[in-house]
DNA sequence: GGCGAACCGTACCGTACGGTACTGTGAATG
DNA sequence: CATTCACAGTACCGTACGGTACGGTTCGCC
């Protein structure tokens, strides 16, 4: 397997990533229908035949929408301390508001929903990519925690993607598929609070070891 | 609360049943694209102004279609006997299996994504709708299922709202959003099995009483 | 100043779709 | 037999989109 920092992204230039800013505003707010070639040059104030060079054509342009967003989510990492555990269960708190709000985002729902419209035609390609530079970015961070967890004598797990998965629908259940149907996301957003806690609170009790029963 | 067996469907003629059921089929293994009036009415041997006097428009075509659909799936009630440990578990592993199945399923995948995508410019009426024949349906079986264990002393739990939302996290996770996106469902149904057993246990760990310990 | 590259704005083309109108036909009804 | 109804088949219309071509403008470079 390969390192990969840079895999073979094409890197756009800045006047192309105003392009493809303005293109995610146009999805965000009016849907796919709404993100035609005209609409997208006349909102960046460029011109259709630079978007087809630049871009190659429509699909390219949304791989490139999809590249350019994951390129601005930095999953941050925040390892490296001691953990006890108050402190494990504070960062998987944190992490669970982080990843309801990530997927709660309208730039989010706006891909997801592209993605998921087009993954019919073209084969999952776009799903896929956003699968890889989505989900992928914040589980790791999410892999990290939990073997340090594991490490620490916190928790108790055999397959670490396994937990994850726990973790994962405790935090999110169908939520997220709730808000992709058109479910007003703005009412639950002031939830994730409380709905991170009892996600984190339950996963704890799952795969928490005796020694972090210290809790609330 | 009304009894409502029949709230207000249209309830089509089978003539137009088997339109819907073309139509349904043209959705599955072509997407929304392939969805047209035209190629509706050139598969179901029908001429689009039928379409249009049955149906009104192409979205009360779709809506025909997510109701037709709905009608179909019977959620049937398999409670009605006393509840043990064992029984009780393997009615909500039986339960997590065909909920697995139906999330899989070809027409509820291409009837999601359709949902989904127009989801950004119908106000989600069509994801509205899904939602309420759909989810809305079975959970209601699973409530029931889980009121039962209540009242049989092996469950405890506050609110059942609560303790269906962890059920559904536990044996869906972000399954239905991979298949949605296109991941190969086919590879991983034969997996159902196991990820239900595995999602039973982890729920009765969580909601389980001292009562029902007495699992394998 | 001359030149070429990049690019905007717009006009243009082919196609495909949603929706409507019209004609023909077979079956039921009187 | 005449009339009516429901429908298939098809032609048609307006529109909108993806993609291309072209004239005009700016900017850097020799």
């Amino acid at each position: 397997m390969q390192l990969a920092a840079h895999p073979h992204q094409p890197d756009y230039s800045p006047r192309q990533n105003d392009v493809l800013d303005s293109a995610l505003r146009l999805l965000v707010d009016g849907g796919e229908k709404a993100l035609t070639t005209a609409s997208v040059a006349r909102a960046a104030n460029c011109s259709k035949e630079s978007l087809y060079k630049w871009f190659g054509d429509r699909d390219g342009l949304l791989s490139a929408m999809i590249g350019f967003q994951a390129s601005k989510v930095r999953t941050f990492d925040d390892t490296a301390e001691t953990l006890t555990a108050a402190t494990l269960q504070e960062h998987l708190v944190l992490f669970a508001r982080d990843l309801l709000e990530v997927l709660a985002g309208d730039v989010s729902l706006a891909l997801n929903r592209l993605a998921i419209g087009q993954a019919s035609r073209d084969g999952s390609k776009l799903g896929s990519m956003l699968q890889e530079r989505g989900r992928r970015q914040i589980g790791k961070r999410a892999g990290v925690l939990l073997e340090a967890g594991r490490d620490a004598g916190l928790l108790v797990f055999g397959d670490r993607d396994d937990a994850y998965d726990t973790l994962y629908g405790l935090i999110v259940s169908d939520l997220h598929l709730r808000m992709l149907l058109g479910e007003d996301s703005g009412r639950m957003v002031k939830d994730f609070g409380r709905r991170a806690e009892k996600a984190v609170s339950a996963f704890l009790r799952l795969y928490g070891s005796e020694k972090s029963s210290a809790q609330s």
